[in-house]
DNA sequence: GTGGTCTAGACCACA
DNA sequence: GTGGTCTAGACCACT
C-alpha cells in the first residue's frame, strides 16, 4: 500500500499517516486482520521519525480501528470495533458547522457544497 | 456583538476570534461598512493580548473580509471582496474529502452526512 | 483639481497628498504660481486632518515643489526649484534597484520590465 | 551565505531579511532545494529576534519562494512556485508608475531612467 | 530542538 | 489614541 506523506503541508505528519491508513482501510487495500509494517519499518520507508509513526498507530487504536499486540505489529480491526458514536457524530457536526458558516459567508450556494459532499463521498 | 472566546479550546484565539467575526457577518450582525473595535479594545474586551486580535484582523483583512483603514478603523467589506474563489473551493474539496473519507469508514451513511450539512447550512 | 485618497491604502494619507499633488504639477493641473488651498481647506475637502496636510505641504516644500508663505498660502514653484539632483538619483536607483531584484527573481524579462517603465513614462 | 541587516533604516528588519533572502535566490547562493537556518539560528546570527525572522520567512512562504517544512526546515522553492502572476505585475505597475511621475515632473529624461532600470538588471 | 501561539511591554509613525 | 514593529520570555505540540 502506497502511503502519502507531504512534509509541506500543515497537518501533521502522524496525522497524515493516521488519515492514509484510515483511507486504506476504506478502498480495501486494508482488510480486517492484515497487519501493518512494525514502527520501524514504517518509520523507515516513509523516512520519518519512529515516534511519529508510534502516536499515529496509538491514535488509530485509541479509535478502535487497529490492534497494537505484544509484538509490536498492528493489526486492522473488524468494523464493528470502530463503528461511528454519538461522540464522533457530534465532532463531526462541529467541523461541518465551520466549514458551512464560512462557505455560506462566501457566497456558496447549498447545492453547491451538498454537491461536493456527494461527490467525494461517491469516489471513495 | 457578542463575541465568544474559549481558553480551553486547541483552536488557536485568533482562530476563534476570525470565526466569531466571519459568524457575525454571515448572521448579519456585522454589515458591510460597519466598522469594528479597534484592537485596543476589542482585546481589553475579551481579555487577550493585542497582537492577538491584530493578527486575526490581518487575516480578516487578506481574505478581504475587512479592510483595514488608515484612519485606524477596521471596516467590514462588501461580498464582492471576499466571494469564494477557485482556490478556496479547492480547499473546501480537500476539508471534506477528509471528513468524508473517515466518517464513511466508520459506516455513516450519505444520506445521514448530507443531512447533516444541510441542517448546518439552514441552521444560520 | 481632483485628488484622490485611498484610506485603505497602506501608503500614509500625506505621502498619497503628496503624490497626487506631484501628479498634478506634472500632467500640467498646477502651474508654477497657482496657489494651492488652504491647510485647512484641502483638509476639510478630503475630510482627513488638518496636520496630515501640513506635513505633506511641509514635504513639497522641502523638495522645493512648493514655497509656503506668511498667510499660509502654499504656491506652487518653477521647475529649477525641484529639478532632480544627484541625492535623489540614488534614491531612485535603491528602488528602481529593489524592484529590479525581485522581478528578475520571478523570472521577469528585461523587456517587459522596461516596456513598463515606458509606458508609464509615455502615459504621463 | 551574508546577510545584510541595517537596524538603522526605516525598512523594517523582516522585510530587510526577506529581501537579502530573494537577492540569494537571484544571485545563485541559494538554490531551489536548499535549506535554510532555523529561525532560532538565524535570529541569533543576525542577533535579532525569533519572531522577527519568523515573520520573513513567513512572507517568503506565502509567496512561494521557500516552503516550512514539517521537520522544521526552510527549504528554498523552485522556480515555478514564486514566478510572477498578473496581481504581482499589476503591483510593479503602480511601484514603477510612482517612481515614474516624480522623476518625469523633477525632469529626467526617459533614457536616463531607462537606463537605471537596464544598468541595474544587468548588475545581478 | 523546532516553530507556533500567547503575553507583556516598549517605541514609533500616523492621524 | 492607533496600529506596526521589535524584543523577551513562556508554553506547547510536533519531530
Amino acid at each position: 500500500m502506497i502511503i502519502k506523506i507531504d512534509m509541506a503541508m500543515d497537518t501533521p505528519i502522524y496525522e497524515q499517516l493516521r488519515r492514509e491508513i484510515i483511507k486504506g482501510i476504506l478502498n480495501g487495500q486494508l482488510t480486517s486482520g492484515e497487519v501493518l509494517p512494525s514502527v520501524r519499518n514504517m518509520a523507515e520507508s516513509l523516512s520519518i521519525n519512529m515516534h511519529t509513526v508510534s502516536k499515529a498507530y496509538q491514535k488509530l487504536k485509541a479509535e478502535g480501528f487497529l490492534s497494537l499486540q505484544r509484538n509490536n505489529r498492528a493489526t486492522i480491526n473488524d468494523k464493528e470495533n470502530y463503528a461511528y458514536t454519538k461522540e464522533y457524530l457530534d465532532m463531526v457536526d462541529v467541523e461541518i458547522e465551520r466549514i458551512v458558516i464560512e462557505a455560506k459567508c462566501k457566497g456558496l450556494k447549498k447545492e453547491v457544497l451538498m454537491d461536493i459532499v456527494e461527490k467525494s463521498y461517491n469516489k471513495y
